[in-house]
DNA sequence: TTACGCAATAACGTATTCATTGTTGCATTA
DNA sequence: TAATGCAACAATGAATACGTTATTGCGTAA
């Protein structure tokens, strides 16, 4: 009735990779939870066919393990784990600032950037921790997309994803990310003055120094993982 | 009768994945190649179900397109592909180098390392292209290895693999790569010195001209794409 | 001749079926 | 009691079956 025409029909398959996507990463299934194909499919409500191919895209993006005869399980993440992600996600980042800031952003990028950073000052003034966290992302996420580089866009996105669930246990514990929102603003005014090799600097020290904070913030707290 | 006991039973659906890339590697299905799920399935010689699979993966990979009622496609490399692959190299391989070099690399893996880079130089010497092209391979492959981080190591190839029938196009082509092997060099010469901001430098300034030269003649050359 | 519409077809997405094989639990034995 | 062997079971990997739907080809009309 509403939307005659539109139907945009979703496979099966997909809302299924969706569904577990979002449980996993909302802590619904956590770390380590398993369970065999049928006991998901029946939980999705479908056959096991499309459930096994969400599951196969799912373990290619690092979320989950598959173990014959023991179906699934939910991977946890290790301190090791976060180093591995952080490395990847300090050069793919650093690419990404210094790729925009040669090429130059147009008015638009830039607007949309200074908004994000100012968000994260206003979140940070009212010690809103998510709102935080929320603005963040959308930096880091407009910094990859603004490369143009839609494969480096994909990829960060990924280890993100990995990294999302520990990410989302300790903000709550870190000290106040005054830093990271000095250090989006000095990534944004190279950006301005077309100077890549100091937005490269620069984000790669920001992504270096949260990262080892993160992962000795897991560590102190002995998060050994998960 | 022989090998009693460890049969190494393969499973369909892995054998399908390995054939199709190596297939695609080998351009014996070259880019632009399109088959439908069936085809494939019964050049394969087995059902649409493990086929499927294979194709899935090998999309997520990059190397395969599906699109539905049409099948798999094998894609096409445009030079812009190209851009973004070594954009994404330089910046994960630099990451490597550095995390070598920091770390410290034991005797064997010097050795290693070195071992590759005499013999590129013997290749180059004896205008082997085809054994520096594998020695080429063997070192970079050595350097993601030996920084201890698999994840970064699995991208890496990924991302190689996307790049390799192009490469394969242009060895032939491209100058006596002389500045290669000094590159690769000097890069052995700062992880033997723990020298991690020179092994960055180093590293990502040789794949930014192997980059752009391999750019650059696609682009003379007139290979739009594949 | 070109555009349009309809019917036949073919390909996919999903469900179901089936055989194979690893796992688990229990009974037996040292 | 702990270890071993066997039988029942359960989960997977693969094949097959099936309904839906996009595409293709042909005939008709402008």
């Amino acid at each position: 009735m509403t939307n005659p025409g539109i139907e945009a029909k979703i496979p099966y398959s997909r809302a299924a990779y969706w569904q577990l996507r979002s449980w996993i990463l909302d802590n619904e299934m956590p770390a380590g939870y398993q369970a065999t194909e049928q006991e998901v499919a029946s939980v999705l409500g479908m056959s096991r066919t499309p459930t096994r191919e969400a599951m196969l895209r799912l373990e290619n993006e690092g979320l989950i393990e598959l173990r014959s005869r023991h179906g699934m399980r939910v991977l946890p993440i290790s301190t090791d784990d976060m180093r591995e992600i952080y490395e990847i996600l300090t050069g793919l980042e650093a690419s990404a600032a210094a790729s925009v800031a040669e090429k130059g952003a147009n008015e638009t990028e830039i607007a949309e950037l200074e908004s994000s950073v100012a968000d994260m000052d206003q979140a940070l003034d009212n010690d809103d921790l998510d709102s935080w966290m929320a603005a963040d992302a959308r930096f880091h996420h407009l910094l990859v997309n603004f490369s143009g580089n839609k494969r480096l866009a994909s990829v960060v996105d990924i280890f993100l994803t990995q990294a999302a669930r520990a990410r989302k246990l300790t903000v709550k514990l870190r000290p106040k990310p005054t830093k990271s929102n000095i250090a989006h603003a000095a990534v944004v005014d190279a950006i301005k003055n077309r100077d890549s090799d100091n937005a490269w600097q620069v984000h790669m020290q920001h992504r270096k120094e949260s990262g080892e904070m993160l992962i000795g913030l897991l560590q102190d707290l002995g998060f050994p993982h998960l």
